[in-house]
RNA sequence: GUGGAUGUAGCUCAAUGGUAGAGCCCCGGUUUGUGGUACCGGUGGUUGUGGGUUCGAGUCCCAUCAUCCACCCCA
């Protein structure tokens, strides 16, 4: 069959049970994250694309080769946001709140990146993001930590991984640096092509490499976690002895790198193995230096996104609503009081569907199909006495009954 | 951006280069107000699209688009 209409490559419709799936994950996000009063934010979804220039990083892939960025007819530069942390920022500064103490928001909606689709990746994917602005932990990293947990554990996901992991600050991470780029260039030869690149490129994602012979090598590669600074090294052990009281089981794995310029200090990811290869549903860090990078006073901060269609794939889709009664309407003469009951019906707080009239048997099939818990038989008999006959679709038991003896029989 | 797999009915899939089929779903029927089972019948396709080879292409070749998976990267 020829589509001659389809959506964009990589962007795809939620339909009625993919949406049931999404409202169940964006109502446990708001229950959890309005328990630790965080507050929901609507950014847009276009902004400038310099924006997204100067915090993520113009050298990253996201900036510099998967942005959907165009000119409009006005000649402005603009962009489909491909993550929401810069918007949020953006809109903190804007509404001129650096002088209001602490902001908690969150928002949830989608974000754009044209990467080449596959399993758990999108063009158009949508995200639940959290941001604490005005905060410098690690008291605070310990309570970002913990909502997430609670929002996952929520879900009914208790077998994600939390890796954790500190990427230093500005005195630091130069220092480690340099140590890292050393001992990779004098291992150059035991590595691949793509981690020779890396290493001028961007060192830390070195130690991220899939190859068996790199890996081996790497084992004896100098540790992030070992270079800290004695302010993030006390910060980060903070942070570990909060997890600790808490109960929150985690790894430090020296080797995650968020993949924004704009991180320091705190990173973390939760991860399935059920995903294929891209297994991170949610992960975020600190990023203390990005509002001034902005243009706003030095102000700490830290967040973290989560991937709803990640999500929705570790997630049995929740079953159909079921409607409460079914109205099977008998006779032509009886369909406009068919169609006041069931407007009564529904005014009494119950799901309703109308089968339509017609033939007997063919409501009854519509009924059965839409799974209805009762049908609400109405003939001319029903509708001169003012009843109506009741059919409860699982016994197949059947009752006349009058209008109020319905509501509490059904009620019950 | 690179690589691999796959595109036939709404869905899941058949069809040694020789007239496109099945199951499920959907619609209707099996005596006039009763579903889920059974039986009968029916709708439904320019074989993703565009070229090429051939007397003849769903089948072979090329291109293109989409989906899936992996790399890169990331939620």
């Amino acid at each position: 069959m020829a589509k001659k209409l389809q959506s964009i490559r990589g962007i795809h419709d939620g339909l009625p049970e993919q949406v049931r799936c999404w409202q169940h994950i964006e109502q446990a996000a708001r229950t959890i994250f309005e328990r630790y009063a965080f507050s929901e934010v609507r950014l847009p979804v276009l902004e400038p694309t310099e924006l997204f220039v100067r915090s993520i990083g113009a050298a990253t892939d996201i900036v510099s080769k998967e942005m959907y960025a165009f000119v409009d007819q006005g000649g402005d530069h603009i962009c489909l946001r491909p993550e929401g942390t810069a918007g949020a920022v953006r809109a903190y500064l804007q509404a001129g709140l650096t002088r209001s103490g602490a902001q908690r928001w969150y928002y949830m909606g989608p974000m754009f990146r044209r990467e080449r689709p596959q399993k758990g990746r999108l063009r158009q994917f949508q995200q639940i993001g959290l941001e604490w602005f005005g905060v410098s932990g690690p008291v605070e990293d310990v309570e970002v930590l913990a909502l997430a947990e609670s929002f996952l554990k929520a879900l009914g996901l208790v077998d994600l991984r939390l890796e954790l992991n500190s990427l230093g600050c500005d005195q630091c991470r130069p220092v480690y640096r340099t140590v890292l780029v050393d001992f990779l260039r004098n291992a150059a030869d035991r590595l691949c092509e793509t981690c020779h690149e890396r290493t001028e490129k961007n060192p830390m994602r070195v130690l991220d490499c899939k190859e068996e012979r790199c890996q081996s090598t790497l084992r004896e590669a100098p540790e992030i976690t070992g270079h800290l600074c004695a302010a993030c090294a006390s910060h980060f052990e903070q942070l570990k002895l909060g997890l600790d009281a808490l109960g929150i089981g985690y790894e430090v794995n020296p080797r995650i790198v968020r993949g924004l310029d704009y991180y320091n200090r705190t990173a973390f990811e939760f991860v399935t193995d059920r995903l294929g290869a891209q297994g991170t549903v949610l992960a975020g860090g600190r990023y203390d230096g990005l509002i001034e990078e902005l243009g706003g006073p030095a102000t700490p901060a830290i967040g973290f996104a989560a991937g709803v269609e990640r999500l929705a794939m570790l997630l049995e889709t929740p079953e159909s609503p079921r409607p409460d009664f079914a109205i099977v309407s008998l006779g032509e003469q009886t369909l406009v009081w068919s169609l006041e009951q069931a407007d009564w019906l529904r005014s009494q707080g119950f799901v309703v569907v109308h089968c339509g009239g017609g033939g007997a048997k063919r409501q009854f099939k519509l009924a059965d199909r839409e799974h209805a818990r009762f049908t609400a038989v109405i003939g001319e008999e029903e509708m001169q006495r003012n009843l109506i006959t009741v059919k409860d679709m699982e016994t197949g038991e059947q009752r006349t009954m009058t209008r109020q003896e319905v509501v509490t029989f059904a009620h019950r």
